[in-house]
RNA sequence: CGGGAUGUAGCUUAGCCUGGUAAAGCGCCUGCUUUGGGAGCAGGAGACCGGAGGUUCGAAUCCUCUCAUCCCGACCA
């Protein structure tokens, strides 16, 4: 490809829109241009990396025997009725909704369970036919509140989206174990420095589930984990051994303290000399299920804090929020800050932390202004709490398993696998006549891709004050060949001839012929952030050229033959 | 959706407080010069100042509403 006749428009100010290095450096580029919040036009170049990205998850699924289909965008209604998720999608906004002409009401595809599953059930009716893993790379749709950091986070993005169905549990397990490993030699291959971690299912549902992240600083995933052990965990899923606490000791007698204005654990730490580790902290929350709402208490340890995640999960319910001021005064009888489990109105359910189980001699609220209680023991004082583990895991303290420290990191969501289980298939009765003669419902998996995320990840975390460093294998060109004064004959002529030989080569290189002074076409190389440059310049006449390797911007004055030669060994040909 | 902020030329911004009919840099077009690190000179095109009302003799500027965009929180690939 000669850029002379390719549309390349570089900025040289960053647009005032963008935040993050990679968000920037793709607009300066001129590789993405925003249609709309949350909606970007992809232009040649970008195309051309989002083109290579695809083909390498092509390639790793189709080696592990996924196979490509391809479903509609637009999805009826009544199919995601079916699988039920139809309330949760609209309650939360996500979903993009649309008319035809009839009235007939459908959706724009957030994910495509619903339609697989559907179409898993026309098509497959034997155990004979599994297991089969389907898969797609299309525009998925979400009406995100907020659409970010360019396309980290968009309304319409690229997605690989892949579904496998099973006889029973270990074909699942299976299935997950093969797109694991696709999943590492795709990003492996992308060049991009990522984890693996436990995550949470969320409203995919299932129950195994991890994702990959690429770590950077600007991701919005918190994530923790053990040098030591390999264990690594989304905070929303993540446990750890909790610190020690100093005992409660032999079971005390209740005691009414009074404590003016003293809200905070850290007030109560200093009103009392105690450690916050011998307080249990009681917060309410409001918990949304599909038909109804309630307030639940939690307690947690006052040093600890309570994982909303976690307690999502606990409740089994779509949603927790924090009760306001109001609530809590009419279920407490109290302000904020006085809330405790003694005296809690009967219909109000009591979950506590793990951390909490059998600790004696509490101090918590009184459920009364300006009151707190020492030597509260559940059981004795209210009734016994719900015990989950409801506790955020913390940096620094010991892995679950005991073998070191966790550290935490900043991630990218770029993947993420379920093990769905039948949630879809008993839900939308689809299923296959199984060995035994009987309909059984599929054994579901799915995975997912983010295909435009993963591209500007790249970026993220390939990249330099002068512009983007891209991995070799996803670059928009492997290399360029960049002839500085096209008025020059001997230059032309040597540049072409360089390109001419990448191409035989088999290298995907582009000619930089545009008629630019030299200035502009090395801004313009650094930004766009091709990893080698072969710069035909001044030396031309001797057979000289430059070769700049893009990451690290190291520069060589070589003749053109080594040049070449040294190219195509950093690329392997 | 709650909180914060911003909309002026293709891009980045000034002007707004204190109303008087829009400015600069980059980019773009033409010509000459220059030619290995975002060139110089000369000329030129390009915005009814997000939109709608209102106040006023007069509104980019003040007021109201609206739309859009960005940032911080809850969701997700």
């Amino acid at each position: 490809m000669r850029l002379s006749q390719l549309l390349i428009a570089t900025l040289r100010e960053d647009p005032a829109d963008a935040e993050i290095p990679s968000h920037k450096l793709l607009a300066r580029g001129g590789y993405i241009v925003k249609t709309a919040s949350g909606l970007y036009t992809y232009g040649p170049l970008m195309w051309r990396t989002l083109k290579k990205i695809i083909e390498i998850v092509r390639e790793e699924l189709d080696r592990e025997g996924a196979q490509e289909l391809m479903m509609p965008m637009m999805h009826p209604k009544e199919l995601w009725v079916r699988s039920g998720r139809y309330d949760r999608y609209k309650a939360d906004g996500i979903l993009f909704t649309l008319q035809d002409q009839k009235g007939s009401e459908y959706c724009l595809g957030p994910t495509h369970e619903e339609v697989i599953t559907d179409f898993a059930d026309t098509l497959i009716n034997s155990y004979k036919q599994l297991p089969v893993n389907l898969y797609q790379i299309q525009d998925k749709f979400r009406d995100e509140i907020r659409p970010r950091y360019g396309l980290m986070r968009g309304r319409e993005f690229i997605m690989m989206d892949a579904y496998s169905f099973d006889v029973d549990q270990a074909g699942l397990d299976e299935a997950y174990a093969k797109m694991d490993r696709a999943y590492r030699r795709i990003f492996e291959r992308c060049g991009l420095e990522f984890r693996s971690v436990q995550a949470d299912a969320g409203a995919i549902g299932g129950s195994g589930s991890e994702e990959f992240m690429v770590i950077a600083d600007s991701g919005e995933d918190s994530i923790l984990y053990c040098e030591e052990s390999g264990y690594a965990a989304n905070v929303e899923k993540a446990t750890s051994i909790a610190p020690e606490a100093p005992d409660g000791g032999p079971v005390k007698d209740l005691e009414k303290h009074e404590t003016p204005d003293i809200r905070t654990v850290e007030q109560l730490v200093g009103f009392f000399s105690m450690s916050a580790g011998a307080m249990a902290k009681t917060v309410l929350y409001k918990a949304t299920w599909k038909d109804e709402d309630a307030v639940v208490a939690v307690m947690m340890r006052g040093d600890l804090d309570i994982n909303e995640v976690k307690l999502v999960n606990a409740l089994d319910c779509l949603a927790v929020e924090l009760c306001d001021e109001e609530t809590v005064k009419k279920v407490t009888g109290a302000e904020v800050g006085f809330a405790g489990p003694v005296g809690l109105p009967e219909e109000v359910r009591v979950l506590a932390d793990l951390t909490l189980k059998g600790r004696t001699n509490l101090l918590t609220g009184c459920n009364e202004t300006g009151y707190h209680c020492l030597n509260v023991n559940p059981g004795r004082d209210c009734k016994e709490p719900e015990f989950h583990d409801l506790r955020t895991a913390k940096a620094g303290e010991t892995s679950p398993d005991g073998k070191g420290p966790l550290k935490q990191a900043r991630g990218i969501e770029v993947g993420h696998i379920f093990k769905l289980g039948t949630k879809y298939s008993s839900a939308m009765q689809a299923t296959f006549m199984a060995e035994n003669g009987k309909p059984t419902p599929f054994v579901m998996g799915c995975y997912g891709i983010g295909v435009s995320r993963t591209a500007q990840s790249a970026v993220e975390q390939n990249n330099d004050a002068a512009g983007i460093q891209w991995p070799a294998p996803i670059a928009p060109f492997e290399a360029a060949v960049v002839c500085v004064d096209v008025k020059k004959e001997d230059q032309v002529a040597l540049a072409e001839q360089v390109y001419a030989e990448l191409k035989a080569a088999g290298i995907d290189a582009c000619l930089d012929d545009r008629p630019l002074r030299a200035g502009p076409k090395f801004k313009d190389m650094e930004l766009l952030g091709f990893p080698y440059c072969i710069y035909v310049g001044r030396g031309a006449a001797d057979g000289q050229v430059e070769f700049v390797v893009r990451k690290g911007q190291q520069k060589e004055d070589l003749p053109v033959a080594d040049a070449v030669a040294k190219l195509k060994a950093a690329l392997g040909r």
